[in-house]
DNA sequence: CCAAGCTACGGCCATC
DNA sequence: GATGGCCGTAGCTTGG
């Protein structure tokens, strides 16, 4: 046994490891990333642009939701609080 | 003077205290708001609804430039990077 | 009460205005504590280093201990240096 | 290059979507990593202390001990308990 | 107890 | 090369 205090070392070794190897991966895809814009930029084109294009895509599958939202808000908000 | 280690103490301490007086103050100020809303669901009104009105009046004076970027964007976007 | 495009709206309307005004005054002490921040900055106090200060100012002593120990804990677990 | 309504659209479409993908894999890798966590936590593990370990190590000792060190000054400077 | 909104921190980029 | 601003991400607090 590895205890320690009464902690499992070896239990709680092996999360860090498996987080730490998670995460070195996360910022290797970070920077994969960071490598397109810059080649992108290279060629001419506005990263910030591209930073608001990505955004927006991102945001449109919520927004399906949320503009029914908006109008029954609005429908509230101009009459009565409780729909 | 009330130096420690090259550390001007009182000078340490009245940023500590001002920042800590000030966040007292920005604390009371939150419990205020989350008051204000607790009444208003008292009185029948949806909090939810509230919260998406106040988000709603906080963007739109962001929008007034961010229409003409957004224009601008897909305007480059469907034909040319460089504008 | 609840009467259809009558009171009730400017009961909103009253709620709505008293909650941003506080935002308002939020966001303003906000601005001050940067400021604070920045100026410590200026005098060569390591900012980071306040913000710990503040944090372990505002938790329990008791609960300041355990964290420590924990730490102390879990570090030993792992064979790390004490610091 | 830079021909308007033609290729360079094709390009910047590549682009986003090459970004799209990765950002997808670096959700995926993050949802993994909350996973762990969330083991961690089930088993009995501080979440908390955990990542202050993940951070430390992720630090290079040099700074560590500064840090430390700093605090202990401003604590003394301030005179609060040195834990 | 879970989910969501807000706040704060750290990293990245552009600028000087 | 360093600094400051900006953005995205993560943790905490609060409401449901």
């Amino acid at each position: 046994m590895t205890e320690v205090g009464g902690i499992a070392g070896d239990v709680l070794r092996s999360y860090i490891d498996r987080i730490e190897r998670l995460e070195e991966e996360k910022a290797g895809i970070a920077a994969n990333i960071r490598e397109i814009f810059a080649e992108a930029k290279g060629n001419g084109f506005d990263t910030k642009v591209m930073r608001q294009i990505l955004k927006i895509r991102k945001m449109e599958p919520h927004d399906v939701a949320e503009q029914d939202e908006l109008l029954e808000l609005y429908k509230r908000a101009l009459g009565m609080p409780l729909g």
